[in-house]
This record gives structure tokens, sequence and C-alpha cells, in this order.
DNA sequence: TAAATTACCTATTGACATAGTAGGTTAATA
DNA sequence: TATTAACCTACTATGTCAATAGGTAATTTA
């Protein structure tokens, strides 16, 4: 199940998309628009600027915005980020320990069928898609 | 991300599929042959049985069977049943409180999408295409 | 009938993640 | 210099996960 962290991050792109060419949004302004708490959402915009999606100026006239035009991301690559990781099972997450049942394992193969098609899918979602 | 609950259920259904026919099935062969603790796994069938998915019958020379032929359950059902839903976002799961923003909510459409892909993949693989 | 076997039951636990809240400091503008 | 807004560290309550522990009930076989 996709967390709010991940639900949020992509309502906040999708705000920010929104008003794009407009300057700095404020958070509050997002907050207030989305409904969710401001407090709360600090943390999801601080790993959306770590992660290089968007970029924020302090003090007056400042706030969010995107550093790129809204076709140019990936609802995948926000939900990755925000998730951690989007694979169903932990034996397919990136970095993952190789599982010694792995050659035996009669379920794998459908995990992994399962993992190429939702990675296809929301990587092939754009945040323009979502306007 | 699918629990423990739900990838060992899988893996019980297809050790007891691999052994349909042969009577009843005690938990202990199924816990060594899988490598998973028998305690664990108990809790495990419990919610198969409760579910109608297998059948258990106490005693000397009692164990576990399938109530089915193995084509007849689907990796679906026995997911849903451990995992309680496999819906993507809270706001699809079934008897979920009507979201009073679902109307203008640019998310929704692609949680509706997503959900109903990964329902069609899981509902369509038959226990008997894991043999 | 006693012993062995196996399912079935209730309760508990440690670790971790989730979904926030609280209260401050730094940076930039008017 | 006052205001605005990002940025930072820390804390917390709640719940879920992944088991473990220690029994009782049912059934078959010697």
């Amino acid at each position: 199940m996709i967390s709010t962290k991940g639900r949020y991050a992509l309502r906040v792109m999708i705000d920010l998309a929104q008003h794009d060419g407009e300057g700095n949004i404020p958070l509050k302004d997002i907050a207030d628009r989305q409904d969710i708490s401001k407090k709360y959402l600090e943390i999801i915009v601080k790993e959306l600027v770590k992660g290089g999606l968007i970029s924020g100026v302090s003090g007056k006239g400042g706030g969010y915005r995107l550093c790129r035009k809204p076709d140019e991301y990936t609802a995948g690559e926000i939900l990755e980020l925000m998730e951690g990781t989007l694979a169903p099972v932990a034996c397919l997450e990136k970095g993952a320990a190789a599982c010694p049942r792995a050659d035996q394992c009669r379920t794998l193969p459908m995990w992994k069928e399962y993992d190429t098609m939702m990675h296809d899918f929301f990587f092939s979602k754009k945040l323009s898609d979502l306007l």
C-alpha cells in the first residue's frame, strides 16, 4: 500500500505543476489548497528537494518550484523516491541479498512479472498526465 | 509490499497442490520443505482454513488439504485473504468511506487504473500456473 | 486404554514503520 | 529591522509485522 508520504508528494508535485511559471510557491499555499498539515508537508518536500525533484528558496517571496517541466517527471520516480522502493516483495528490492531459494522458488517468476508491469505503469505515467 | 503472510500462504498452497491427492499433509512436513517456522505457519493456515481455502484434520494421520483443484484457486484470492486488501491506496479499499475530495482528485483515476490492472493480474494467475 | 500425533487456541513480545506534532534557527526580502 | 518562509532536530502515539510460547482438543494406532 502506498503511504501518505507517496500520495501527498504526488499531490504536492501536481500542485506545483498547476502553478508552474508563477515563481516560488509557499508551502502554506499548497497545504491550504491540498488540505494537508503544513508541518507534515515539510518532511515531504524536504525529501523532494533532497531528491532533486524540486528546489526551495527561503525568505520573503520564497517557496518551492519544479526543477523541470511537468512532462519530464514520472509518477514512478516520485513514488519511488518517497517509498524507498516499489518492489512488491523484499527479494526484488534493489540491492537485496540474493535469496538462496531463488532458483527453486515457484513464486519468483510471478513477482518479477508483476514488478515489471507495475514499474512500466508508473514510470510511463507523466506528471503532466495528472493535470 | 506483500507481507510474509501473503507470500508464505502462497507457498503453503503451492506445497499442498504439489502433494494433492496424497491425503492429509501435516504442517510439519510443509514447514520442513518450505523452511518456514511451523509455529508461524499455524497462524497462516488457520486463516486459510477460516477462509475456506483448505481444510484441516486433527490427530494422527491428520493434516491439511486443498478444498478444490489447483486450477480453481487464483493467486489473487489467496493474497487478498491474507493481506486483507490488495488496494494500492486506502480510498480504494472495499468499504472505505467516500473521500470528500474524490471528484476533484487528480490522482484517483491513476490509482483506479492501477488497481484494475493489478487485480486482473493476480486474479487471472491460477495456483496451477505456479507449479 | 494409553501413547503418539496433529490440529487448534490464546496470549505475548520486540522491532520497526507510519503519520504526524513541537519548537526552534537560518535565509532572504521589503 | 520586521516579516516571511524555508530549513532543522527532536519527539511521540499508534499500529503492524513477524514471529514465539505454552498450552488444549481431536484422532489414530499399538
